[in-house]
DNA sequence: TGTAACCTGTGGTCAGACCACACAAGAAAG
DNA sequence: CTTTCTTGTGTGGTCTGACCACAGGTTACA
């Protein structure tokens, strides 16, 4: 059929593939060790094993050693690790702009938040407030600050359900993640900047329950670009065709 | 530091993504030769060639193999295999549900016509207009007519600009695109369907020229969500929280 | 000068070995 | 009989060494 020989490991991967969509594996389901992979696919282990590590940091399974249920690799079927290891590192080779990413936060987390204002089932934000609620309990430093925020907005993300655009949003996250805590630096004023984060956060929340979905995507918006103006490291204006994709 | 021992693999990974991240290697640039890089490393070469493989995998090297300025493994960063990948595998493995895809391509590409209806600056739709007018010109078979609808969405990601909004829609279109195939089949007439989705599509192509981004929206809503409904493969209502992910 | 043969460096693959680990089954002690 | 310890076994994690195919450059030859 094909001219081209494929690769040893592609092998491997494509059988994989295939007993998923096959059905002959769903999660839970251990995979045959690494050994009798390669025997039955005719391949060595260390091509069965490069497959493997793709699988892995893909978030499709997870491996242990040792004996007994646990051990061996599992099907977990995360999306969220892999696609942040994939953004990370688009972003760090310059494949992917920040600028873009910024702008894709603001199209999926403005959506997500006029979904759920708009939502006629119930909609559980409880995780939602807790979180909101230990940020403004205590002072946090940056970098504690800044992991908070980044579960309040996946939080969000989980309310709506789509676990697509939730690890979607996680990628994107992590992946302008350094940049956000580097712009940190830059402020005026942390806690100024801070406070307002937090006051713009309760915004959004109240404009979810309040079941403003325009508002609410207008609060996220100036939220997001907010802070990327403010830090100087991503021009995410409004509206307007940004030039600094080019 | 850490008392858990980094597994080598993930050594090589970070070594790699330290050196993009510091300018040391940029798109184009050669990583050093397997067997270099392991003794740099003091890892074993099968460790480095599973970062390798995973880095491949996620678009940001391409291997060859020989000798000379094309040979080995050179940075390119192309972002739209590695999603392709992670989303096809994570739909397979039911980490992402089909519904949950389309939806997303409902947010994403319902914000794309209608920033470009609403854009300032001058957009290049020719592309757009080449693929419509191929796919007028001539019969074709379901599999032709999915591969040019596809390059059609693609080509108005590609006209907004944004990286990473182009590169998740390709990961999301080819991870159901096994879906869209099979629910072809499902259809009452092909040629009334394949005429509809033309009409549609000039019919966004015209809001988006016209500046009318609502009306786009819109149509790409009913463009995307209508074929899925006839195909009978996903309940991609319009604002209705859909019970199918839990 | 042109061509053919050779050499070198690269990724691709495999086989084998050893380790650390976690669990299970059996043996030993109470 | 119960509890505890020892041993065995299967697993992934890693390294080493070897060989191949391939593409390019280099050299020798006509």
């Amino acid at each position: 059929m094909t001219a081209i020989p494929a690769r040893a490991w592609q092998v491997v991967l494509d059988a994989v593939e295939r007993d998923l969509l096959d059905g002959r594996l769903s999660p839970g389901d251990h995979l045959p060790p690494e050994r009798t992979l390669a025997a039955d696919l005719g391949v060595g282990r260390s091509s069965v094993r490069e497959a493997l590590r793709v699988l892995e940091v893909l978030g499709l399974i997870r491996t242990a050693v040792g004996s007994g249920p646990s051990a061996g690799a599992i099907i977990v079927a995360r999306p969220g690790g892999g696609m942040s290891a994939l953004m990370r590192l688009q972003v760090a080779a310059q494949g992917f702009a920040v600028a873009d990413v910024v702008k894709t936060r603001l199209v999926l987390e403005g959506s997500i938040v006029a979904e759920l204002a708009s939502g006629t089932g119930v909609i559980d934000l409880t995780a939602s407030e807790q979180i909101l609620t230990a940020m403004e309990s205590q002072p946090l430093t940056e970098a504690e600050f800044l992991a908070l925020d980044t579960q309040f907005h996946l939080s969000l993300a989980q309310a709506s359900g789509n676990q697509v655009i939730t690890a979607t949003m996680a990628g994107l996250r992590s992946a302008i993640e350094g940049y956000a805590r580097a712009g940190a630096a830059h402020l005026a004023s942390w806690p100024a900047t801070s406070a307002r984060l937090m006051l713009e956060h309760r915004g959004i929340l109240t404009a979810i329950l309040a079941g403003q979905a325009d508002a609410a995507r207008l609060a996220v918006h100036a939220h997001i670009s907010g802070y990327y103006a403010e830090t100087h490291l991503a021009s995410a204006s409004t509206t307007t065709a940004s030039p600094t994709t080019r």
